[in-house]
DNA sequence: TGAGCTGATTCAATGAATGAACCTAGGATG
DNA sequence: CATCCTAGGTTCATTCATTGAATCAGCTCA
């Protein structure tokens, strides 16, 4: 009885009248926006977030469960047999994209030694300021059109694959490529 | 043995080479942003923060020190005899303002039903955009010149009485007046 | 037939959160 | 001087969530 019923659990900031408070309640959990964070940057599928977080699985189903009742991901088929669900960020998680930039921002600014990565507008090759916005162009950038660029702090060589494909510069929302039945040496 | 040393506990999320993993490792607990946005609002006692959060004491003594050692609050006596310490923001928690900002408004858009507080640039009474700025005058408005002021959505009565005093319009970080010993009736 | 992949669920052990009770130091009251 | 009050905590038993290992189910492929 793992229930799917209403509650969003984990919490009752409850009696906080209080947006923050709010989003906190669907989002606050642990690993919850990092899982938002990797659906932002292509990840889909059930087992790359796994290696790529190191979450554990019972957390994983629980957090992509409650992330699509709440309508930031969504659970869709991608073939038919056997049968394989993905699940793709819907604009509601998307509309998180301001605040993982400014949180990451901050924690860069001030607990990072290195860049680890730059974020920029596709257009122009600008890096974004505080929120996701563009201050070569004045203007908020959408998410489609921001590439991630690997800095000079990540490691060279990670041991998981999803690590592996984000070492080259990509688009956010973009999936993941998945490595085509490989065929090592 | 609470233990002072070091761990910002919680988590390791140490795997993950991320600036946002880095940050959510500081204020990714549970409770922690609510704090942080009340020590914004102007929240500086233990007991306010208590009576205002209706978080468990231990949790709160456990917050307030990690976010001293964290650099985000600065613990400083404001009395002598008998001696007594308030807990005020810092420069480094003040940044996470667009962060908080940004949350409240995306909790706002997907979950809320009605308005439950405005924030303004105090200059022009513009409401503020997405991550703090000001549409009006298209720049970036420190947290001191921001005003809160009450929505309709809010609870006219709340019981506790720091949510009484977030009732009137009120600047970011401006200390919340104490009850002036008081002489009801 | 069996080995492998994906996407999970179950379970025992651990670790945090909760809420009530208690503690402490210094006034203030009578 | 005894008592009460306040601010700011700590302690503790219970509950709840997280963890990581093991297992499972459906399907394909050789």
């Amino acid at each position: 009885m793992v229930t799917v019923d209403g509650m969003a659990l984990g919490k009752d900031y409850v009696t906080q009248e209080c947006s923050i408070a709010r989003a906190l309640e669907v989002v606050g959990e642990r690993w919850t926006l990092l899982v938002i964070r990797d659906a932002l940057y292509g990840v889909r599928r059930y087992n790359d977030f796994l290696v790529h977080l190191g979450i554990p699985r019972a957390v994983l189903a629980a957090r992509l469960q409650t992330l699509t009742a709440e309508g930031i991901l969504d659970k869709r088929r991608y073939q038919e047999s056997p049968p394989r669900d993905e699940y793709v960020i819907t604009d509601r998680g998307i509309a998180l994209w301001p605040t993982l930039r400014s949180l990451g921002l901050w924690g860069r600014e001030h607990f990072g030694e290195t860049q680890l990565r730059s974020f920029r507008h596709i257009a122009c090759d600008t890096e974004l300021g505080t929120y996701g916005e563009c201050p070569a162009c004045g203007t908020a950038v959408p998410v489609q059109d921001v590439v991630m660029v690997p800095g000079p702090g990540l490691h060279p060589d990670p041991a998981d694959p999803i690590s592996r494909i984000l070492l080259k510069p990509k688009r956010l929302l973009e999936p993941i490529e998945q490595p085509a039945a490989a065929d090592p040496v």
